[in-house]
RNA sequence: UGGGGUGUCGCCAAGCGGUAAGGCACCGGGUUUUGAUCCCGGCAUUCGCAGGUUCGAAUCCUGCCACCCCAGCCA
């Protein structure tokens, strides 16, 4: 089944409503984008694709990629591909495309019936390669892997000619062919362009252009026993597909003499001009593939959708949304300059996006007991707004009781000044709910506070207050009885260090990444099934996709709370 | 040490010879039955450094310095 055709699975958002979205973005690309279009150079629609390799999931930093290409496409009027660089059989996978195709829709993204892979273009690839032998600009040199990385000198030393590198046309074409029938092993030859042993560039010293390799390939099957390498393939797929503006990082910089090179050697009428600019550098997790993948394969992670892990999987199942990842990657910019983006940042598209369209309800994750000495009603259940700044989205009903749950650190014996909540004599509002004050605090054999004992004040009913009393703090709480026990996930940055390195990756995990807590909901969470919350006063929560009964945290909330040193009096 | 890039506020980032946008973060203050949201205000006499050109330079020139990428039959 083409990889387009499969399921989609989740929510995909078709438009987005921020604002902000439709200011205009004038990075140094979508720039030269507008003048190519102006001046004519450019005619008939922008063309981008974004081109993954299958070979392991996306991550944040392809999303820059993705919103770049297909948002400079939407925005010129344009198309963009989807091009799978399916170019090594040994480390690709349909799993992987079909992951790959999935997150890329989950964005928002959709390339209708332009969906390709390298593979596409295999035998037209061969005929560009016959066509550069016979016009001398190729060879088939037999030397082995090790010679000829020997040969090829070092940064400051120029390399050295193969001693096929004037083999004739003939032998060249013949060779070439019986490469393409089989005849040879891997590694006995390679078709290398003949450009420049001694140039100052590395990558223009006679780079391999194809390979032998006796593998199966995911999309091809046995059709070919050689493989196109990256630099030879890349542009040439660009160039077929009329690509207007070939996007990539930063260092394929010293690629694009190769890339101009090949297309400049083959008779193709087209050639896009490569532009690039600098990936995405997130603080305290890491990006490459290859550490990735390390995460995964080495148990470190639960897996590429661990919501720990800065992949697109692992942002939706952590609860991020689509919208969040836009404004993000239109917030960080496009530019040459390396860079390491802030957590922070991230998080505050996260809540911005959720804050508008999460409802609210209250959890209580490390629940302190709390007895109403003197409530003596029965099956009482409150009315709650699901969203507090919008009452179209209506309300829920809160069981009320008189043995409730508090956060424990709602409650402190001996509170420093500024402290709002409860303590021992103290007032606090439970929200939506009743005033209540605390009376006696029960402590255990080894002198911990077990539970308080409150009285609650009647008259103090949310929306009917009669009592004129006004406590400075208001709690969340879950009622006891009728509230419904869930497992929720907290989670912290993934390493200690803002830009962990592959040496030290298991020494600079963080320890405490994740923690599992046992919470009670209130009823009218559980009974959702939609699956993002914000529990108030906590953060923005959201059902795991795949454990019933776990929640995870996206993000806290803001917490502008800065207790003072010293202790004394109370809120 | 050869080649290719990049250096503007703690982090991103505008700026394209006419006298330093914006966002995040941070710090005040106001509203608030979420210490949330929201709202107001503050936050670079200075653009890696040193010279030079100019009435005028972050923007042009010269020289330094720092950081990143490149020696896969990976992409």
């Amino acid at each position: 089944m083409p990889v387009h055709c499969i399921r989609m699975c989740g929510r995909i958002p078709t438009r987005f409503t921020l604002s902000a979205m439709n200011q205009e973005i004038r990075d140094f690309i979508r720039q030269r984008i507008a003048q190519d279009l102006q001046t004519g150079v450019v005619s008939g629609g922008v063309v981008t694709r974004f081109p993954p390799e299958p070979n392991g999931y996306l991550h944040i930093g392809h999303a820059k990629s993705i919103c770049l290409n297909f948002g400079v496409a939407e925005e010129f009027g344009g198309v963009t591909y989807l091009r799978f660089d399916d170019t090594n059989p040994l480390r690709e996978n349909e799993e992987y495309s079909g992951a790959i195709a999935r997150d890329v829709a989950w964005l928002g993204f959709q390339w209708g019936d332009r969906l390709t892979h390298a593979s596409d273009y295999f035998e037209q690839l061969y005929e560009f390669a016959e066509e550069l032998i016979r016009n001398g600009k190729a060879y088939v040199d037999s030397q082995s892997n090790e010679e000829i990385r020997d040969s090829r000198g070092t940064l400051t030393e120029p390399g050295r000619d193969s001693p096929h590198r004037d083999r004739s046309v003939a032998d060249n074409l013949d060779l070439f062919r019986r490469m393409r029938a089989g005849e040879f092993a891997d590694g006995e030859h390679v078709l290398r362009g003949r450009i420049d042993m001694a140039s100052p560039n590395i990558n223009l010293r006679d780079p391999v252009l194809y390979r032998i390799r006796h593998a199966a390939h995911h999309r091809t099957g046995d059709a070919w026993c050689i493989y196109p390498m990256y630099d030879y393939t890349h542009c040439i797929c660009d160039a077929l597909e009329g690509v207007t503006h070939s996007l990539c990082t930063l260092e394929f910089e010293d690629h694009r003499p190769l890339y101009d090179w090949v297309l400049d050697n083959i008779n193709v009428n087209f050639h896009p001009p490569q532009i690039e600019f600098s990936r995405l550098g997130l603080e305290y997790t890491v990006m490459s593939k290859r550490l990735l993948n390390r995460l995964v394969e080495e148990r470190l992670v639960e897996g590429w959708d661990d919501p720990r892990m800065p992949t697109l999987a692992g942002l939706r199942r952590r609860g991020v949304t689509p919208g969040a990842i836009r404004d993000f990657i239109r917030r960080v910019g496009v530019t040459k300059q390396d860079n390491l983006v802030e957590m922070s940042l991230l998080e505050f598209c996260i809540r911005q996006d959720l804050e508008g369209s999460a409802p609210r309800g209250m959890a209580v994750l490390d629940p302190l007991p709390v007895t109403l000495t003197n409530y003596a009603g029965d099956g009482e259940e409150l009315e709650a707004p699901w969203h507090p700044q919008k009452p179209e989205l209506g309300t829920r009903r809160v069981p009320f009781g008189p043995r409730l749950y508090i956060e424990r650190d709602d409650f402190m014996e001996d509170p420093p000044k500024k402290y709002k909540r409860l303590s021992p004599g103290g007032m606090v509002r439970l929200r939506y709910g009743y005033i209540i004050r605390c009376d006696e605090v029960v402590k255990n054999a080894v002198g911990e506070v077990e539970s308080l004992q409150c009285s609650y004040v009647p008259e103090s009913k949310s929306g009917e207050d009669t009592s004129g009393l006004k406590p400075k703090g208001v709690i969340h709480w879950v009622d006891a009885e009728r509230g419904v026990p869930a497992q929720v996930r907290i989670y912290e940055r993934l390493f200690t260090v803002p830009s962990p390195r592959g040496a030290t990756l298991r020494e600079d995990l963080n320890p405490d990444s994740r923690r599992e807590v046992d919470g009670v909901l209130e009823p009218a969470i559980a009974a959702a099934d939609d699956g993002r919350f914000q529990f108030e006063r906590l953060g923005y929560f959201c059902k795991d996709s795949e454990l019933p009964g776990v929640y995870n945290r996206t993000v806290s909330l803001r917490d502008s709370y800065r207790p003072d040193a010293a202790p004394g009096g109370n809120g």
